[in-house]
DNA sequence: GATGAATGAGAATTCATTCAT
DNA sequence: CATGAATGAATTCTCATTCAT
């Protein structure tokens, strides 16, 4: 009736938006987006099967609108207005977000990697996951060329499949995955 | 008239059941295990549905079949009565055949990827996949121990992350990924 | 607009399940267990197949549900709170009940004859079956004890004989089988 | 070759048909018709799945055949060429000739008892048992029209009535169904 | 907006039967 | 006569999506 009214469907909507979004993603984490049916995405979200269909156009959006918040956050976190110049200080600032994120995120990176292991799905996804890897790399690159190696993209990449193979380990066995200490052995390593 | 002899039972099972496990393979690491029918492995492979039934129990059993063999011929590589120590000129050698193994068998490992991401598919082949990992990583454990790093386990773990991380790369996207500069910026980095 | 009430969907409910069971029940009776489709009693009852598995949980849990629900009208007509002791008048009207149960529930007990004679199905349905049948023996074994019969035991076994004969012949012969001479037949030679 | 061959070549067809013959019912008896397949009946009888249909033209012929010779060895049983009285000495004949028959042809009365109850499978076999229920019963409703009984029939029937529950409680719980001890009770009250 | 009953296509699996050899 | 690979229809069951209310 009054605007207010009309604030507080839109509060209604948003957070029932949020609530389906977050157990979506902790079913897609635990079983896959395969295993996970909408029916049990609703009734753990406490609302009826139909609703979903008001909030979300199909699994499929759902899917694609999860990944595509996901990305939005980490996009904001490496957020761009730097000089694109990376010193050994930054490197280790910029470590140390990036094993922050992963334990803050791990059931998004979950969910993302088993995607990204499916190229069925990978598709519906791969345009924005490569916004975001693209500058990390060239980053990277840049820093190395800026040391001076013989092979800057190399080094890059190198680097970039160890920072892929520590987020699997952590985000697939973090009971066997210290993080602490393997973010400070790569430190003293590599920095 | 007369009825095939066993041998060429034999041949026809062998070469069918090859054929299966190919396409299995093939569509596994495509679209995977869920995402894969029985009716699309059998229409792929030319046969009838029934038929895959005479070959495996099931899906299941197809998979864990599928994944039995490609770890029993790591096994085979991995496997010689060595004596536990691991020599610089072995951790090279033993990066070699990784690598060789990794371009050899792709699809496997896409495979094997795929599942390891998929929780649901992770207990069917768990048991077995560990079988192969746990001696590696305890090989370079000794490895480095020897080496008297302080934290032996902790090295171990980050090589072992280095080398998921080579392994998803490459696998996955084996066109941006050029498997021999890395190995030899490897051995040259770490050994 | 308004969606329907609760009232409105235990109503639908009630109403479709009574209609799948009754279908079922008389499918089952007629073609037996394993002779009967989900398709078949979809179809008959003029509702989609998948429609079945929102109301039961697979075929098996249908035809538990059918089983008890028939038990549990038969153990309501015995009802215990009696002293446990036999007369001959309560004989009497014990034998009136069971052949009037008999002539009203003939399908279903076309379909407990179905059962007890298949031994894979057998298994699924024994405990409630037992849970009827072996209060009525110890009744009767108490009957023949008190009118100090020789054998009380295996007099009860014969009488249990004779109505499992009785109901066998008239369930899958009714036509053949006039019941209430044979009652009083029954009564006349026993009582 | 020879004559003597050919022969062999009969005996051989006979002992494996015969074979056949036994292991379908000793299945059909344990998992009912529908729960047996042509594959579990080939396998244990040690021949191949092929084979079967060179014996018989299916499952469905192969099951008449069985209750075909089933009955027909009951007709031999019953055949005598008597004069169709009935004293109570032949009378008590008669009960033991169908306990032992009982005993001895457990298995084939359990498969029968189970045809009965499925009207679908009853159609193929029920002449064939008409043929030998009905001068049974005959029989019964002369002894007893011959006892100057007021009903006869309704005497035959409450009898026939009352073999069946015996034979059906034998068949399927012989443990818990004394049968000596019941004929024994059987011929003290009827006779 | 909200509900959950209802649908229908498709999944895994079973099995009687056929057929090349 | 004998084999068992091969087929295809049928079966049980699941699930994304639609829709009347």
């Amino acid at each position: 009736m009054t605007p207010r009214t009309a604030k507080q469907f839109e509060a209604i909507r948003n957070s029932r938006r949020a609530q389906i979004m977050k157990t979506a993603l902790e079913l897609f984490a635990e079983n896959g987006y395969q295993g996970t049916s909408i029916s049990k995405i609703s009734s753990r979200a406490k609302i009826s099967k139909g609703l979903m269909y008001n909030y979300f156009q199909g699994k499929e959006d759902l899917l694609k609108t999860l990944i595509g918040e996901g990305i939005n956050e980490i996009l904001d976190l490496f957020d761009p207005n730097r000089d694109g110049v990376l010193t050994p200080e930054e490197f280790k600032f910029f470590i140390n977000e990036i094993f922050s994120l992963m334990a803050r995120k791990r059931k998004f990176y979950k969910l993302y990697f088993a995607l990204m292991m499916q190229p069925s799905v990978r598709i519906l996804t791969e345009q924005k996951i490569n916004a975001v890897i693209a500058p990390m790399v060239s980053l990277l690159t840049d820093y190395y060329r800026r040391k001076n190696e013989d092979n800057p993209e190399m080094e890059a990449l190198l680097m970039g499949a160890l920072f892929d193979g520590i987020m699997l380990n952590y985000v697939f066995s973090p009971g066997n995955f210290p993080l602490d200490q393997i973010k400070d052995l790569l430190i003293k390593r590599f920095i």
